[in-house]
DNA sequence: TGTACTTATGAATAAATGATCATAGATTTA
DNA sequence: TAAATCTATGATCATTTATTCATAAGTACA
C-alpha cells in the first residue's frame, strides 16, 4: 500500500518542511481531526453544529476553528446569526486518511 | 489529485482520533520531517551520520531520535559504537509527501 | 586498564499549546 | 431599542514541547 517515493520527489528544502511541519501541527489534535472529518463529509457546518456533534464548548470550538482558518485549513463565512465553515485544505483529509488506515494503529 | 472518501472510511473512534493525532503531532516538526526524509532514502542511517548531514547536534538529535523510536516511527540497532536508526513507519513518509505535493505550500 | 569515540540521559529553561472563563461583538426579531 | 442567539476574543493557568548543557553509558582498541 506504501507509495513508491521517487528521489526527486524526496528532495524538500528546509522551508518546505517547517511549511508541512506547520500544516501537520495545526492537524494533530483529536478534536481538530474529528472537526476535518466532519467537514469531510458536510460541506458547511456552523459552529454550534460542530459543538453539538462533538460535545464541546463553543469557546474552545471556536479557538480551533479560528486557529484553523487563520492557519489556512479551513475558510468561514457568515450568514445571519451563524457563522459556516468548510474544508479548505482537502488534502489534510488525504493526510488523516492515509494514517488512519495504518492497521497498527 | 485529492482520493475521494467514503463515508464508511470517515467513521472513525475517539481512540483511533488520539492515535493519529499522537503520530501527526509526533512528525509536525521540521527537523524530524527532515530524519524522515533521510531513512525514506537510506535504510538506515547512525547517530552522527543525521546529525552532520542536518547540522544538528548530537544530543538533540539524538533526542528527536529515541522520541520517534519510542512512538513507533523509527527502529534502532546497535552495531558496534553505532546505533543505526531507521523507518519503521512508512506511512509517515506518504503523509509528508501528500502534503510537499501541494503546490500552495 | 585507559583513552577515544559514539550515543543516551537528565536537568534546566524558554516557548508554545490547550482548556476554561468571562465577556465582547454581531445579527435577528420582538 | 431591548432581548435573545450565535460567535469571537482576551486573560489566565496548567501542561507540553524544544533546546542546550553537562555528563553518564556503551563500545573498541591501544
Amino acid at each position: 500500500m506504501t507509495t513508491p517515493i521517487s528521489s526527486a520527489e524526496l528532495n524538500m528544502s528546509i522551508e518546505k518542511m517547517e511549511k508541512v511541519a506547520f500544516i501537520l501541527k495545526t492537524t494533530a489534535h483529536p478534536t481538530r481531526i474529528a472537526i476535518v472529518q466532519l467537514l469531510a463529509q458536510h460541506e458547511s457546518l456552523s459552529v454550534n453544529d460542530i459543538c453539538e456533534r462533538l460535545t464541546i464548548e463553543q469557546s474552545l470550538a471556536s479557538h480551533h476553528l479560528s486557529g484553523m482558518k487563520l492557519k489556512g485549513i479551513l475558510s468561514s463565512t457568515r450568514e445571519g446569526k451563524h457563522v459556516f465553515y468548510s474544508l479548505k485544505m482537502r488534502e489534510v483529509v488525504d493526510v488523516i486518511q492515509c494514517l488512519a488506515a495504518c492497521t497498527f494503529l
